[in-house]
RNA sequence: GUCCUGGUAGCUCAGCUGGAUAGAGCAAUGCCCUUCUAAGGCAUCGGUCGGGGGUUCGAAUCUCUCCCAGGACACCA
């Protein structure tokens, strides 16, 4: 069990024991330093309830805390102010030094689906398919960390519009191509085509589309022949997509993303068939289309019917989502879904969750979740564009972060292992940029501030880590233990790892990689401070010494497994 | 128009399951390198928490209302 968690435990039961009953005790912070290390709140509350007042209720309390804790004290309206004695505090950092499991509360195991990443084919990856993949790897490995079976899905967007688009284009630009000769009966032949053309062809046919109503209405019915199963067509839509493929898994590569399921679209239409027999009884005509109602009673939004099947007969986006929601069930029947996807798309997925459980492609207990991610602005506060007002694709943006990086790491460093370093920093850069606000904020993208190695950076925390490394490959590591709490720098950290089992409870429960974000400044931070104050290397004292070594090695397990969970890779030397 | 997000220091953002004196980074100013990576540390400056009402011992946090910004609202994904 949690250390905090483990003190909060203790102290409900001793007050239990004194007449007071309380759902659960909070061991907070205590915003008043002087007064001592955490603080209770319950005083206040249980006065309403025992009809007594707060501050005789901290009185009873105090004096069933004191024989274990240091410096109970009361404060202004019935705050308990309490701290742990040394002796505690020096139990607790031995028993944690390498392991970061006793930080985690497990609860019963559960089976999540994550979906997230959701690159498309042929279109090159936004900054916008960053957060998802940040955010969603993030979840991903904060979900396994508290004991889930967890399956990562790309679900990668390869089909619908884009694919009439693209084969629109090539239909212009190759014209004389089997693909489009209706009497054809043999063999296809292999394309020959680059994800360069497939980008220029898109930009293309996009712009022409726009104009012209009958190149919308040509891409339309490319993207139907596709949807009912067209050979010719959908031999070569396979082929765009297989080429797209590698560019794809190379920046998820990159970002450390790692996926257990490369599915998508496309693969999820040999299930549509099956899936529309569940959705039979719900499914009705409207303009054409046929839809499933989503609305409640009790609604305070005007939700429209979801659209299930086009009016041309072809489905579209809801479709293949829920026919990916029934394999998903009947393939590896998950407790809980997460979707990580832009927030734009909310109520687009509340019409889907609504349809799911209506019409039983999901049983009620099963949690759909949507975890929607703000967007990525400029600095001038709008969505994050080229200069030239395209829409900022993913690897520009590597490649300008990459490009500050290079520009600050250390020249004595030998360029065979310079590129591995340039590299992780610039992924620790974007991503740790990338998590530092709260899932749903719109956050502004600030290339400088964020790629400079001060402040709140990714870079900052690397090089916290890069210290640590430094130091013990020049001590003696083995078998290092606290023998004492030689000052306030030691003390302030051991207590701040505290409450890292707390972070990680918020984090999770909320699905924000922000509190750990945060954390890990604060840690790194105490750190430094440390760092800047004792000499490690040279100090007399060697117990003192040895505790120095061992909350090296206390902290870099925080750090190290943190990093971990937002799939930042560490830096040896920068 | 309806609904969803958000509005906190000059800028960028935390804090919101109600708790004491509202935090951090950047910027600005000053201090600390014969020292383990100074890419660091310390200090100072900086706020009517969008406005107004309500709930209560206590509100940035809950509630109502108004204002402002962004977004979503049927065959795109």
């Amino acid at each position: 069990m949690a250390k905090l968690k483990g003190i909060e435990d203790f102290i409900q039961k001793e007050i239990a024991k004194i007449g007071y009953e309380i759902d659960s005790v909070s061991l907070e912070e205590c915003s008043i330093k002087e007064l001592g290390q955490f603080q209770l709140n319950f005083a206040m509350k249980l006065s309403k309830i025992y009809h007594k007042s707060p501050r005789d209720i901290a009185e009873e309390v105090k004096r069933v805390l004191d024989v274990r804790f240091k410096n109970v004290n009361i404060a202004g309206p019935g705050f308990i102010n309490l701290s742990l004695k040394d002796e505690e505090l020096l139990e607790y950092a031995n028993e944690y030094i390498n392991d970061f499991e006793k930080y985690i509360e497990y609860e019963k195991p559960k089976t999540i689906v994550v979906d997230y990443g959701g690159a498309n084919a042929a279109k090159a990856l936004h900054v916008g398919h960053m957060r998802s993949a940040n955010i969603g790897e993030a979840l991903k490995r904060l979900a396994k960390l508290f004991g889930n079976k967890v399956i990562g899905d790309v679900h990668l967007g390869d089909l619908g519009r884009q694919s009439g688009m693209l084969i629109s284009q090539l239909m212009e630009e190759q014209p004389d191509l089997v693909f489009f000769d209706k009497n054809y009966k043999g063999e296809y032949p292999k394309i020959n085509l680059t994800i360069e053309d497939l980008g220029r062809m898109y930009k293309i046919a996009n712009a022409k589309a726009k104009e012209d109503e009958t190149r919308m209405e040509l891409v339309r019915d490319i993207t139907l022949e596709i949807d009912k199963g067209n050979v010719a067509y959908t031999n070569l839509w396979k082929q765009i997509v297989e080429i797209s493929e590698p560019t794809i898994k190379k920046v998820y590569n990159e970002l450390n993303c790692t996926f257990d399921l490369w599915e998508g679209e496309l693969s999820s239409m040999q299930y549509v068939d099956e899936t529309l027999k569940v959705l039979k009884d719900y499914l009705y005509e409207s303009e054409g289309a046929l839809v499933i109602d989503v609305t409640k009673d009790d609604d305070k939004l005007s939700i429209p019917p979801l659209i299930v099947i086009k009016t041309n007969g072809a489905t579209i986006y809801a479709t293949r989502d829920l026919a990916t929601i029934y394999n998903r069930v009947n393939k590896i029947n998950p407790d809980e879904f997460w979707y990580v996807v832009d927030d734009r798309q909310s109520m687009y997925f509340e019409q889907v969750f609504r349809a799911s459980y209506k019409t039983s492609l999901v049983r009620n207990d099963v949690a759909l979740k949507f975890l929607g991610f703000g967007t990525i602005n400029g600095t001038d506060g709008k969505p994050f564009k080229t200069r030239s007002g395209e829409v900022m694709e993913l690897s520009s943006l590597i490649s300008m972060v990459k490009e500050e990086i290079t520009k600050k790491v250390k020249d004595e460093i030998s360029d065979d292992r310079k590129e591995d370093i340039i590299n992780n920093l610039t992924i620790a850069t974007l991503k740790y940029a990338d998590l530092l606000s709260y899932r749903k904020t719109d956050y502004v993208f600030d290339l400088v501030k964020f790629s400079s190695f001060e402040g709140k950076t990714g870079p900052y925390i690397l090089y916290g880590i890069v210290r640590i490394k430094s130091l013990l490959k020049k001590l003696d590591i083995e078998n290092s233990r606290f023998n004492n709490i030689p000052n306030d720098d030691v003390r302030d950290i051991i207590l701040s790892s505290i409450k890292l089992s707390k972070v990680l409870n918020l984090s999770y429960r909320e699905a924000t990689l922000n509190y750990i974000t945060d954390y890990l400044f604060e840690i790194t931070n105490l750190f430094n401070k440390f760092y800047n104050n004792n000499n490690i290397l040279n100090e007399k004292d060697k117990d003192t010494q040895e505790t120095y070594i061992a909350l090296l090695k206390f902290v870099y397990n925080i750090c190290h497994n943190l990093l971990n969970i937002l799939a930042i890779n560490e830096v040896d030397e920068m």
